[in-house]
RNA sequence: CGGGACGUGGCGCAGCCUGGUAGCGCACCGCCUUUGGGUGGCGGGGGUCCCCGGUUCGAAUCCGGGCGUCCCGACCA
């Protein structure tokens, strides 16, 4: 009875639980260039899945989508000061192409901000043009030293956002919209992840930002990870790249710019906050395969086998996304083991038993739970089960980071509540130097907040720091 | 880029110390059996032992140098 386990138990070794999920769940593995990785279809359904959430999100802010080329000029990336510094570590450079030494090296993009820069320069002529609000889909690459499969790979998938807008409050309301009405929707009510926002300190802001904001999840080893940013760029690429523009007194004035971005990293964070010892667990809202319908054994005559077939057209006209598992010829506790490491919400197994009943048998994957359920209106009783999933995923995630999230009136308290979670501090107690004692230990302050939890603004007053270990 | 561990069929490992031409489990293929929680049996296919060089009659094994993976740090979505 008591098999070997399948994966690498969560609690002993996390970091090597992650890593067996990805694997036995098929969602990703290594390519062959250190850091960079091959997307299976399973994982990559994940990732579609999420797109097409996030840019529903996108677009209903006002942005479109455009698409950028894969290389950059070397000069562009040296026209915004600290934009090069920040980047210049993690570029890969073409030097040779055709056989020959290039004039100028290309830069593979590591994010797109100076295109946009000589882009938007061009074609901002008036105010009448502004707000523009654009955003890609792309690939980019950044050299990591150490890579992680999702979570930090030389190569990644994102979207990224670059706006342009008439004054400083309107571009940072706009990049304010993003992180809330887009990235943090959809992380709670997509992702089902209760992150955490609030403005990044000056050392982890983004290079050439004047204020970075951010969603930080927590992950199921307590530790943060940023899961997307939102930047407010000021006037430092307006200026750097000429975008000016005619304002209503015909006068020339400097934009001010945003860009967001979120990748391929939500893919390793969904895995780290809601996988459990038996793999994955997705939410029904990203779940490209929301349930499945196991043929348990079939008869001679193909009856179970027919009616799963009928049960897996009428659900998907009904709206959920279902898929048949008929390989009775694969034993049944492996098919399930498997569906289970896959995370797939909800297993409809039907056998001759069931079919005598006139009912299935309903097998939840968050909490593991049997129960049979009659076949008529079959379609009603699982979408309003994978609407309780879908709850029941957030509740957890909320309660797991509720009870890891501690307030602290000391660095000395943080670093200790840093071992196994997040703490809240209030800023003023740790500073620039609080912020060197906690890297001692490993621990980053990952967002400053107002006493409500709320993204700063300027004037909140005093605010709260959280602080933990990250990816 | 520093410190550590490890590279042997697809995956997980043994063999290495004490050189003699590769084995186990899972997976895969065939047949039978089984099917409500990783079925069981019999038969079968598959490996440049990470790469390069050295020592040797002979190297998975010993020596040198690379490369890669994972973990821990510094840097980052």
């Amino acid at each position: 009875m008591a098999k070997a386990p399948i994966l690498a138990p969560r609690g002993d070794d996390f970091a090597q639980w992650y890593q067996d999920v990805v694997a036995k769940a098929e969602l990703a593995e290594n390519g062959a260039v250190r850091g960079t990785m091959v997307i299976r279809p399973y994982g990559y359904g994940l990732w579609e899945r999420m797109q097409a959430e996030m840019d529903a999100r996108i677009k209903a802010c006002g942005a479109e989508n455009v698409y950028l080329p894969l290389f950059i000029p070397e000069s562009y990336l040296r026209r915004e000061a600290e934009h090069v510094e920040g980047f210049s570590p993690e570029l890969a450079v073409v030097t040779v192409a055709g056989n020959k030494p290039l004039e100028e090296p290309l830069v593979v993009r590591p994010t797109s901000e100076t295109l946009f820069g000589e882009l938007m320069a061009k074609w901002i002529q008036s105010y009448r043009d502004l707000p523009l609000l654009l955003n890609q889909w792309a690939n980019v690459v950044r050299w990591e030293l150490r890579p992680r499969i999702f979570l930090r790979t030389t190569e990644f998938l994102w979207q990224e956002g670059h706006t342009a807008h008439a004054t400083q409050e309107d571009a940072a309301a706009y990049a304010r919209r993003i992180l809330i009405d887009a990235y943090r929707d959809f992380m709670v009510n997509v992702l089902a992840m209760p992150v955490l926002v609030g403005a990044k300190t000056a050392r982890e802001r983004f290079a050439g930002a004047v204020n970075t904001m951010t969603c930080e999840g927590m992950m199921g080893d307590g530790k943060a990870l940023q899961m997307g940013t939102s930047h407010e760029l000021g006037q430092n690429f307006a200026k750097a790249f000429g975008m000016e523009y005619l304002g209503d007194t015909g006068t020339l004035q400097h934009c001010w710019t945003t860009s967001w971005g979120t990748s391929t990293r939500m893919v390793g964070g969904l895995i780290m906050c809601h996988g459990d010892d038996d793999g994955l667990r997705v939410p029904p809202a990203v779940a490209h395969i929301q349930a499945v319908v196991m043929v348990v054994r079939d008869d001679d005559a193909g009856t179970v086998a027919g009616e799963g077939r009928r049960l897996v057209a009428e659900l998907n006209a009904a709206g959920v996304r279902t898929r048949l598992d008929d390989q009775v010829a694969t034993g049944f506790g492996r098919r399930a083991t498997d569906w289970e490491l896959k995370g797939v919400p909800v297993r409809i197994e039907i056998g001759p038993r069931d079919l005598a009943e006139g009912a299935v048998t309903l097998v939840r994957r968050d909490e593991r739970t049997k129960a049979p359920a009659p076949i008529a209106g079959i379609a009603e009783t699982v979408s309003g089960l994978l609407a309780e999933i879908q709850g029941n995923l957030l509740a957890q995630a909320t309660a797991f980071r509720d009870s890891r999230l501690t307030d602290v009136a000391s660095i000395d308290e943080a670093i200790e509540a840093g071992r196994t979670g997040f703490a809240r501090i209030p800023w003023e107690l740790v500073g620039d130097d609080g912020e060197d004692r906690l890297a001692e230990h490993a621990i980053t302050v990952r967002c400053l907040q107002t006493p409500e939890g709320g993204v700063p603004d300027g004037d909140d007053g005093p605010l709260q720091a959280i602080v933990a270990r990250s990816y």
